[in-house]
DNA sequence: TATTGTTATACTCTATAACTATA
DNA sequence: TATAGTTATAGAGTATAACAATA
């Protein structure tokens, strides 16, 4: 399909894999550092400005909820997130970050970008400006959101 | 840091890590819908042209030797891949891959070209060739492979 | 009956520590 | 002594199945 460059396509999408490895690598070599799984990581940025129910957010991360559920668990025990019932529907838990937990993402968010602005700053912001614009096109279905 | 426009700074960040997860997001679930976890898979496509040992392997992927040996243990009883000790070295040992795992990775990769496409297919081939430009700058120190 | 969340179970991934064999 | 790899162990991530509470 799309005539003419089959070749330069791999090439784009080998590169595309590359940068989404390197990315996900130091994210979660931070979250690492701070004995967070990459998981817990997107977990605790959603809590940023949201409280949604467990099978939300294992909906929104593909994860059983199951899995979210003994997550959760964990973080509850180390005092970075909370439950508490929904007053809407009492079968549903809310799931949100603790004084502790917000502290704590802020730090990581922060050193997130510390760590990856190297990597922007060999372009120029005219560079940064149209990288930027290409990739909100190609991320436009992929509910942006985490 | 670089004059006028932090929160530009930080949108382009958000724009690229939620591509990165929605990339290694369609990783994981092709792997997941093969047996494979996501590392497995990063192994499989180091070996379609390589045979290295495993602590090449585990500095590669930035992960433990026993992490790896264990990985090749459960590959290698489904026959996707085999070891051989290094003739130059008796304490080193060379994984490779057998045909039915050559034939699997094939597979796999293919499937993998065929859903990422259509993310690539909103960009002209210009702007295709431009973002393969900017990838392939911020890409440059993280020794390109794999 | 259907949905929300938890629990029990099982397997994989991962690192640390101790070990064997070779250099 | 140092290095390559394996094994034992333990904890976290993950899904499936069975369950309790609520809708």
């Amino acid at each position: 399909m799309s005539s003419g460059g089959a070749l330069a396509e791999d090439e784009l999408l080998d590169a595309l894999v590359q940068v989404a490895f390197h990315v996900t690598g130091v994210l979660s070599r931070i979250g690492a550092e701070n004995d967070l799984s990459l998981t817990q990581l997107r977990v605790f940025g959603i809590l940023r400005d949201r409280r949604p129910r467990v099978t939300e957010l294992a909906t929104h991360l593909g994860l059983d909820k199951s899995t979210i559920s003994g997550l959760i668990d964990r973080a509850e025990k180390r005092g970075f997130l909370a439950r508490a019932r929904s007053a809407d529907d009492r079968r549903a838990v809310e799931v949100f970050l603790t004084p502790a937990g917000r502290e704590l993402t802020t730090r990581i968010y922060t050193e997130v970008r510390r760590e990856l602005d190297p990597m922007m700053n060999v372009l120029s912001a005219d560079q940064r400006a149209r990288l930027h614009e290409l990739l909100l096109l190609i991320g436009l279905d992929h509910h942006a959101d985490d």
